[in-house]
RNA sequence: UCCUCAGUAGCUCAGUUGGUUAGAGCGGCGGACUGUUAAUCCGUAGGUCGUAGGUUCAAGUCCUACCUGGGGAGCCA
């Protein structure tokens, strides 16, 4: 017989059949008659419960079937007679199919911690929280390429290894093949990168949008959705050392386009999940976050407040609100200045831009202020900046000067420059972290419990 | 990296001004129970008190350093 996962079971119309299930024990409970199990196969949040009538099974199989354990039963779908199920399949044929020593088994019946469960990454999967969030990352990285494939957006796979070091978004990982005990060494005595794999020293990226940009001013509209690596020593809920980023950049954009694409695509993330993620969305809503729902439908039916930084400068030290860091023009915003405008003054997510150009990236298009950039960043309740991104300086001239200031190497991103020098356009784009998307989607409030295997500082175990 | 809080049974935690043999709930194990829903009831085992030093007649408790984790900050996505 062909096996039938619990989803297909749980929205079977048709009962009194005879069916195959495979799956892991939740729990067990009943009592010298009858044994009730709740299996899940992970293809939904919920069980199915499985009824074993006791006379009909060996003591020896049945003290086999504990919390953990992975089991395959033949039986009749069938209607339940007990409340708080549709639905639930009487054994006939019950094999445990692999064996959880019960006083080994990490996971409970009741719930644990995410502290404890980060600790047993491997085993965090077969829970209902982690379940609801895994699937949801899957159904959000989907949407992604759904989203943008039906815009005519093509995804680019920019490198992982890169050689440039320009980029300014922070530490970097080494790559190399060379001996670390002994590297070779040049006449000046600095390590001879010249002999290492690649001929010249090269890191993990920390961002795809250069070459990003590269791919747009040719395709028109590209995005690149793939790894990133960020070697920074930070220690909070948000940060991870590997994540994943969505990267579109688009010829022919200004800043106005670029703020409305990443309106739109926000919203239909939000969109899609609500529509196709309902029951996982359920739970975390009744178990991790009370406001979920409400938050999700209320960022989709509100449009994102725009604004400039000097207009947000003003509004924050208008206020009258106590801040540890002083508000003043020039500086960036603080988290807590951030979390002021979200939370506090318009109560929804707000796009800022243009900010001072000296606070931003040497890329960004230059106003003709000669002060600011144009800049967005996308702030979000709970977790901040969710998007930042900006329209691209397109003028060779202008660019130069900008890395010249900033002393960033014209030689290094010499292909890069190239891209100004024939045929410039207008472009735009923005970097979307993926993980702080389900951080917001899912309700989970810290960064290691959205990324199935996290890497952190001083943590890279599973 | 800085600030701050924490680390006691498999898990979540209590443990008084330092003072005899370190407790509870859940989970596990044994038993009872005719349909359970985090089942219920009875019984039971289970601890290098994060690690290393120190103070003291005496340290889970006080001091120092380190490790690990949470929260906040910085950096940012």
């Amino acid at each position: 017989m062909k096996r039938s996962t619990v989803k297909m079971l749980l929205a079977s119309r048709e009962l009194d059949h005879e069916v195959l299930l495979k799956g892991w024990v939740r729990t067990r409970r009943g009592n010298n008659q009858v044994a009730f199990i709740a299996v899940n196969d992970g293809t939904v949040i919920h069980s199915i419960q499985v009824v074993a009538d006791l006379d009909a099974f060996p003591e020896a199989l049945m003290k086999r079937v504990t919390t953990g354990s992975s089991i395959s039963v033949t039986g009749k779908l069938v209607a339940s007679q007990g409340k708080g199920q549709r639905v639930e399949i009487l054994a006939r044929e019950l094999i445990v199919l692999g064996d959880a020593d019960p006083e080994e088994y990490p996971l409970q019946k009741k719930g644990h911690s995410f502290e404890f469960l980060r600790e047993i990454a491997h085993l965090r999967f077969r829970t209902n929280t982690f379940g609801a969030v895994f699937r949801i990352r899957h159904s959000l990285a989907f949407a992604i390429h759904k989203y943008f494939n039906d815009r005519g957006f093509f995804y680019l796979h920019t490198p992982i290894i890169t050689a440039s070091d320009a980029e300014g978004a922070g530490a970097m990982f080494k790559v190399t093949t060379l001996d670390l005990n002994e590297p070779p060494r040049n006449d000046s005595g600095a390590i001879d990168f010249t002999q290492d794999f690649f001929g010249r020293p090269t890191n993990l990226t920390v961002s795809g949008q250069l070459e990003g940009e590269l791919g747009a001013l040719a395709l028109s509209s590209i995005y690149t959705f793939g790894p990133t690596f960020r070697a920074e020593n930070s220690n909070t809920p948000r940060h991870v050392a590997e994540f994943w980023m969505i990267e579109p950049e688009m010829a022919f954009y200004d800043i106005h386009d670029n703020m409305d694409l990443a309106e739109d695509f926000l919203k239909y993330l939000i969109k899609y999940t609500l529509e196709h993620c309902q029951d996982d969305l359920e739970f975390l809503n009744k178990m991790v976050d009370k406001g979920l729902m409400e938050r999700l439908r209320f960022v989709l039916e509100h449009p994102f407040e725009r604004m400039n930084y000097t207009a947000a400068i003003h509004i924050l030290k208008q206020s009258g609100a106590k801040f540890e860091f002083p508000v003043a023009w020039g500086s960036d915003l603080q988290a807590e200045h951030e979390r002021y405008l979200v939370e506090k003054h318009f109560k929804r997510p707000v796009i800022l831009t243009d900010y001072p150009a000296e606070i931003k990236a040497f890329y960004m298009k230059q106003n003709d202020d000669g002060k600011t950039v144009r800049a967005m960043d996308v702030l979000f309740p709970m977790i901040g900046e969710i998007i930042g991104g900006s329209q691209r300086e397109e003028e060779l001239g202008k660019m130069q000067q900008r890395m010249k200031e900033m002393n960033i190497p014209e030689d290094e991103l010499w292909w890069y420059l190239e891209t100004r020098k024939f045929g410039t356009v207008e472009h735009s784009g923005f970097g979307l972290g993926f993980e702080r998307l389900i951080m917001f989607i899912t309700g989970m409030s810290n960064i290691r419990d959205v990324i199935p295997f996290p890497r952190t500082p001083k943590s890279a175990e599973f």
